[in-house]
This record gives C-alpha cells, structure tokens and sequence, in this order.
DNA sequence: CACAAAAACAGAATTGACTCAATTTTAGAA
DNA sequence: TTCTAAAATTGAGTCAATTCTGTTTTTGTG
C-alpha cells in the first residue's frame, strides 16, 4: 500500500501547490481559476478536488507552511528572550509581524482570514484556528519564562495575559492586511504603543 | 423626483431585506439563493443587483442595523458608567455581547465577518470597518468618562487602551461565533477574566 | 502473469452569483 | 393629454467553483 502510488500522490500534492501558489500570487486568489491551476499542476480539476475540498484548502495549506514557519522563528526568543519585558514581547511579535508577508500577500491573509471564519469546520478552518491557538500558546510560554526570570509579577494570570496579547496583535494584522497602503513599520509602532500599557503593569 | 418612484424604491428595499432576512435565517446564508429572496420579494434578480452590489452588501444592510441597535444602547452606559471600573467595562461589553444575536445568528455573523475582510472596499466592507470603528471609539469614550471621573489613572494611554480592549473582545467574539456549541455567558466571563488584568493596571 | 477490488483520475454536467442588452415605467415639459 | 428622456426593471446569458459518473491505474493475490 505504499510504492509508486504514494510517490505520485506527493508529486501531485506538490505540483498542485507550486501551480496554485504562483497563480494566487500573479493572479490573486479570485483571478486564479481552477482550471488553470490544473493545467497548470498537469492534473485534471476533478484530481484537484480530490486531493483539497475546496478552493480555500489549497490556499491553507500555503498559509500553515508559512504560519509554521514563524512558529519555528519565534522559539528562540521564548527560549532566550530579551531580559526586559517589553523588549521581549517586541522581538516575539516583530518576528510574527516581519515573517508574515513573506510568501502571502495581503490579499491571500484577506481570504485566508475570511475562509477561516466562513468555513470554521473545513479542514482549512480547523488548522487555521490550531495555528493562532499555537501562537497563543507561544506567547503564553514567553510570558511564563518572563515570569520564571522574575520579569514578570507572579501574581499575573498569565494564560489570559498571552491570549489578550494575541489577540490585540492579531486584530491590529487583519487591519492591517484590509488597508493595502498599510506599512508594517506603522502595524509595530502601533501594537508596541498598545503593549506599552500592560508593559508597564506586569513588570515587576 | 419624488413621489411614487422615491415610494416604489423604499418599498422594495424593504421587501428584500425582509425576505433576505427571513431566508438567512430558515436556509442559511449560503443556502438562501438570489433567485429565491428575489422571487420572495416580488422582484427580479436584476433588480436586487440594482438595490445591492452583491449577496454579501445585502447582509451588510442587516448586520448594520444590528450593530446600530447596540451603539445606541451602549450610549447610556457610557453617559453613567457603574461607579468602579470593572463594573463600568463589564457593562458596556455585555451590552455588545448580549444584544449580538437579537437579529443575527452565528452563521450569519461568520458570513459578515469574511466578506468583510475579503472586500475590504466594498461598500459593506467599509460600513463594517466603520462599525468596528464607532464600537472602539464608544470604548474610548468609556474611558474618557472614567478619568474625567477619577476612576481611571490620567496618565493612561486612553486611546491605545480602548483599542487593545475592543480588539480582545472582538478576537473573542470572532472565536464565539466560529463555534457553534460556545455560549454566551462563556464569553463574558473570559473576557472579564482579561479585562481583569487591565482594571488592576489602570485603576487609581 | 492474470485478475478482481480498490483507489484515483478525467472532464462533462450542474449550480448559483452576477452581468447586460432590451423593455417597461416614471417624471416633467409642452 | 401626449411625448421624450431618464431611471428602473427584467430575465436570459456568462462564468467559475464544485459535483458526479464512467474510465483508467495500481495493488495484492492466486
């Protein structure tokens, strides 16, 4: 059960998402049909839909390479964190923030975003709402080494401290990506000045 | 150039949105077809086009209308905030979030939600924004009301802070309504739980 | 190697949002 | 009242995602 049909199956997995990611890129998301990334992928559309659900899981499963991506960036800053709090939580988010339009556009975070909440139950949707939960959990880990290292008061509830982080920082990045003119420079000044105020009442 | 025709165009206007409403909620957002909320309202599906840009501008009639309801009731509250600010906060939220669903069902909200951030330029897209807009400035003026009170530290960013406060309970609510078994009274309590954090932070 | 069942593929058919050219209705002037 | 331009309506047609059904390929077995 394994052999050359597997080998092709990941050769066709690949093919599609090469095809597709440079479609959604040159074209955007709505101008790249299906049928073109088909031909595209040499495959057929009913192959397509044999492999994603739907239009949206081929664009997901570009966004979770890339989300995984900064998950992997920013386990060094919770492993050696800045020894200031607000330096902290600035490099983390900076690395989220920076990271972000690397391989996506704005306009493929917009439908990714709105397929997400359209179609929570889609496998897009449920691996989208995994990777912000990820982030969250990152950002809570930062928190607790902050306060492990005396950084942070002890007294703080830091779960709820993390996803009120995340939280803030992820409305301010979809925003964000509905404002084409939008600078990232302009998102982290923003979110630091936010920050500022917890900042300063978690420090010990 | 009024008169009959300025009656006629009320009138189907209204038509549609209420038969647009009464499919939404029987059949969904996806499932209630143009051609069927047409033939509900006694109009073509050319003249729907005529009245709204899309499917997604017809909803958005519905949601602002909702969204306006709770504005208007959150205006009391902040006229005569609670005298302690967890209380004051706790109320206005709960306004927003209790009224949520008077109109509204999940799904629907899941659908505005997407077209929203999938076209952030269309008319709906940017009545949305400027709804999320109006909700973060009522917060703001919440906290206005509360230094000018004495209850909240003049040296507080006010802005930064009812901004971070909107966005958290707007990320929350996103994830509310992504989940259709989640409940109301949940939500309350975990943002209270991270409001929490703030009120301790700002308080004299 | 031959064969039957399972898995995967192909592409034509379906579906539903949206467009557009033709037709009808209204407003206002003569 | 009659006529004409402007405004609005209509519904058949277009387009692209998704589904469906018949065909081909692969696998494992005798």
């Amino acid at each position: 059960m394994s052999g050359l049909r597997a080998r092709q199956k990941a050769d066709r997995h690949r093919r599609i998402i090469e095809a597709a990611a440079a479609l959604f890129r040159d074209a955007g998301y709505e101008g790249a049909k299906i049928e073109t990334i088909a031909a595209q992928a040499e495959v057929s559309v009913g192959t397509i839909y044999n492999y994603y659900q739907n239009k949206g899981d081929i664009l997901g499963a570009i966004v979770s390479m890339e989300v995984n991506e900064v998950l992997n960036a920013g386990r060094g800053v919770v492993a050696n964190p800045p020894a200031n709090v607000g330096d902290a939580l600035d490099t983390l988010l900076g690395i989220y923030i920076e990271h972000s339009l690397h391989y996506l556009s704005k306009e493929m975070w917009r439908q990714a975003m709105a397929i997400s909440t359209q179609l929570p139950d889609s496998p897009f949707g449920q691996a989208y709402t995994a990777l912000d939960r990820a982030l969250t959990e990152q950002i809570r880990g930062l928190i607790a080494r902050l306060q492990a290292l005396g950084l942070v008061r002890r007294d703080i509830d830091g779960p709820a401290l993390g996803e009120l982080i995340f939280n803030n920082m992820n409305m301010m990045f979809i925003e964000f990506v509905k404002r084409e003119e939008a600078r990232l420079a302009e998102l982290r000044t923003a979110i630091r000045r936010q920050n500022r105020i917890l900042v300063a009442a978690i420090g010990v």
